[in-house]
DNA sequence: TAGATTGTTAATCGATTAACAATC
DNA sequence: TAGATTGTTAATCGATTAACAATC
């Protein structure tokens, strides 16, 4: 295939992929055909210029005075994050939050399908949440090998959660979704995306003593 | 009080104050009296530079050769981030996810108490999750005001979310922690944090989706 | 054609990193 | 004192914004 140079590692930033899902989130929402980059600027709180340099990150091109055209568009973030591709995930877990997360209609739309939930507590072992019958740790292996898993979601204690992914890691799994806040260790090839919530915690109450500083200040001065 | 000029609205960037969480979370965790900024760094996986410009922002100042006083750097970020003053919080939708919520033990760690559960779900009301009753959303008002609550939690089906966001901000809550995937619109002084699940989810996709191309490649390649 | 909107280059801004003097 | 570590200034890097020619 001479002439044409496909091999560039092209690596969309972070703030950049962050804005082309929210983007994404747009256009599952709009009807209409075309949208320009003002419109998609607008509704989702940025620039027309940004919203420009984002999508030469994309192969989908603009048409001038026209817009993007938002199917295509759709698509192809869709491609990018893998919308479409269903993953089957694994839940290691069974306590409240395991359960909120299996019921969880969302994960649906993004191609998530939970297939199994764990739990090494005895006497969790056969009871049901949804539909799924909680197993016992040691079919772990078994499971992600049937199905080719390759992402685990860990909601167990935060003590436990080194743990378990040093299991999930040894069978194979490749993504982890962490809803303990303990830091995870693990090889380079394995990614872990923290869902920590006492730091959003940290981020609103910090918030709140800002503002309280100010009225205070405002008072005074 | 001349001499002195206290009054600059010294803002704490956005990157900066994420990384001072981590080193809050850090320092809860070590026993030494003082930390170097470089083993800060190492530990969570910035550098020393980074660190020490970080700490600028902050009154504690470290010893050359000996390091920073641990428990006066964690007073000092405890102080920023609210830790220690207990903020009163209330939660709306008690299905799931609101139910592993108000189990969440972290959140007693970070000063956070959930003071009620609303639903609308009349089914529900009455009925107790751990220690508190489901109230119906006719005796928010009241609530609020009794506990001079300043942060209500969003855990309903999506569609109900703006709808329950503006009941929160008619009764004069200043900070929103919204799991829902919908997009709010408050007033400017009313601060929303998105914990957007689905968003996280994504991030986990596209980096597999990545790492597929990838190996992909260097098979052609 | 005239006008709107894209795509891209250049300028600006802000954050990170490097360097080093101050100091315990 | 000598050496380690801080605090700060300057250089670099990367992302955002502005500007404008290309084009439908």
């Amino acid at each position: 295939m001479p002439g044409q140079q496909d091999k560039e590692p092209i690596v969309i930033p972070k703030p950049t992929l962050d804005r082309l899902k929210l983007y994404h989130r747009l256009l599952n929402e709009i009807e209409q055909k075309y949208i320009s980059s003002d419109e998609i600027a607008q509704r989702v709180g940025t620039n027309a210029e940004q919203v420009r340099k984002d999508l030469t990150y994309l192969k989908t091109t603009g048409k001038p005075k026209v817009g993007y055209d938002v199917a295509q568009l759709r698509q192809e973030l869709e491609e990018l994050f893998g919308v479409k591709k269903t993953t089957k995930v694994i839940l290691v877990g069974a306590g409240h939050l395991g359960s909120a997360l299996v019921n969880y209609p969302g994960f649906a739309n993004y191609g998530i399908e939970i297939v199994a939930v764990f739990d090494n507590d005895p006497r969790k072992i056969g009871m049901f949440i949804g539909e799924l019958s909680i197993l016992p740790m040691k079919d772990l292996a078994r499971v992600i090998k049937r199905f080719r898993v390759e992402i685990g979601i860990i909601c167990v204690p935060k003590d436990s959660a080194q743990q378990v992914a040093d299991i999930l890691v040894s069978n194979g799994i490749k993504g982890i979704w962490n809803f303990t806040p303990a830091r995870l260790v693990v090889p380079d090839d394995v990614f872990v995306v923290d869902e920590d919530m006492s730091q959003s915690l940290l981020t609103l109450k910090h918030f709140l003593e800002m503002k309280k500083q100010k009225m205070q200040e405002s008072q005074r001065g």
